[in-house]
DNA sequence: TATTTGCCGCGAGTAGTTCGCAAGTAGCGC
DNA sequence: GCGCTACTTGCGAACTACTCGCGGCAAATA
């Protein structure tokens, strides 16, 4: 399994937890701290939230995770290779839908070149309402 | 002062209280609930926080005022008037920049027609890295 | 001025997250 | 393989941002 060079080149140690939480945002996509806890007790019952969040800051610091603002309240994560795409979030039904990055490259160029700023539009959500419910 | 005729005619009491709230969200520009509450404070010291909580989320359905999350935990209010641009957050060092909505017009668009969802730019930041920061 | 109804202050409660500390353990050198 | 040291963990308490229920008060209307 490669992940133990993952975070041993990165100067992590290598503990069960620690791999576990990896493990879990992986396989959950994205998911809330919460989330990732239950995931990972499923298989280790002994963990502690705190733990999980240490963890996923840890591996944020490291670049093996992101976290994005989907709105109401709590962070989401994401393992850092999935960040390939945006999130739609609909205000009306609470719906999280996907779109590639290119459809904001424009936007992003103007930003750039008007304002010298430099984006990342995985961070945020883009909030609005989704096709279902503007009929 | 047109406000009583704003509060009014949305079917709302016009309390001091209210007022106060609604002209602070104007004077502040952007503000936190928290801050809201202190600059209500330096006028009307007995003012409570939950009536700031309140009041703000009554004069949003009446949509007076509007609240973006900027990222860091809370909310910020905005007078509905002065939506008429977007947040750029610099996860560096925290500014918060304005943007003319139209930077964002393309982008906009690209959803509409490829996903068939309405955005609101205005409500979430867009999260980067300003200029100063990027040197 | 009296009545109705919405609004306010207060205190308690909740969700999500962070912190301090003592015990545990990974990784390194020997 | 053994022990040392610093990094990690578990646990409980604290903290932040926000919400709720309730009794009392006051704005609007007639």
């Amino acid at each position: 399994m490669a992940d133990q060079h993952e975070l041993r080149d990165k100067g992590l140690r290598l503990t069960p937890q620690r791999e576990l939480v990896l493990q879990a945002v992986r396989e959950l996509g994205h998911a809330t701290p919460e989330e990732v806890a239950e995931k990972v007790r499923a298989t280790h019952p002994g963990i502690n939230l705190s733990t999980v969040y240490r963890n996923l800051e840890t591996l944020e610091n490291v670049g093996l995770v992101q976290h994005t603002h989907l709105g109401h309240g709590g962070a989401t994560y994401h393992a850092a290779e999935e960040l390939t795409h945006l999130h739609l979030v609909c205000g009306e039904c609470g719906s999280v839908g996907d779109a590639p990055i290119d459809v904001a490259a424009n936007f992003v160029q103007n930003l750039a070149d008007d304002y010298g700023f430099r984006t990342d539009v995985t961070h945020f959500a883009i909030y609005g309402t989704c096709a279902a419910c503007v009929k």
